[in-house]
DNA sequence: TCAAACCCTCACATTGATGTGAAGGTCTAC
DNA sequence: GTAGACCTTCACATCAATGTGAGGGTTTGA
């Protein structure tokens, strides 16, 4: 598919697909005119680097943990340096802080949520 | 206490403490020689901005989510505008999606781990 | 064949979260 | 009283994630 398709089916702009592609989040194939090529897939995998994106981790990270993401398991494990795998186990602690931080302030804003309910129950 | 003392404490620049004030994220009163003047609770509210932040949440939500934090509750209800209540119900979901996001992918790369480290043991 | 709707690259603008440094006041300890 | 370590405001710089638009090629359908 072209860069517009994936774009409406991502709900993300053209402008920036082009810049995940230049920071190595996603690759693209090329028409023989010079147009993006996209396969099936891209479109999941743009969809889990805006996730990523939006629970605030920088797209630096982003290119290092993806390729342990993919299902199956297409990686040279060779490859994974002891420096890496150092990484992604910071990253991967990091990543649980993170959640459990969302998830207590969350959580608070339900009770918020509900004591004001109970206020206008009561009040009304 | 002082900034300097608040910034080790928190582990957050100066700079920053200055810039959360200004966005309304902590308050701080005043010594008679203009300097800033923090109480104990700021340092919890500090780390949990910083939390966050680090989550991905803008400055500008969480001010908007940050009353409803308080232990004990010291909102006064009848503020709480349907505008708000929406706004607060909108973003508690999109934590709940971003604490997944960061949990299905966090699961992910602790897969990714325990595979690498089976084939170590199997190779060595 | 012409217009509309795509696509390309390039480059400059903006926004939010930060860093850094200048110019200057205050406090503490010697 | 003077040096060092604080503090103040202000302003400019940076970085990542985005927006926007110019200038130009391609595809498609009337």
């Amino acid at each position: 598919m072209r860069i517009g398709e994936l774009a409406e089916r991502t709900g993300t702009s053209r402008r920036l697909l082009r810049y995940y592609e230049e920071q190595g989040l996603i690759v693209a194939g090329r028409g023989p005119n010079g147009y993006r090529d996209y396969d099936e897939p891209t479109v999941d995998r743009v969809i889990q680097v805006r996730g990523l994106l939006d629970a605030g981790l920088p797209t630096r990270i982003i290119k290092q943990i993806l390729p342990c993401l993919d299902k199956p398991r297409t990686i040279y494990f060779p490859d994974a340096t002891p420096e890496m795998i150092a990484t992604l186990e910071a990253e991967r602690d990091r990543m649980t802080r993170r959640a459990e931080c969302l998830l207590r302030n969350r959580d608070a804003i339900g009770e918020y949520l509900d004591a004001v309910r109970e206020y206008n129950r009561v009040q009304v």
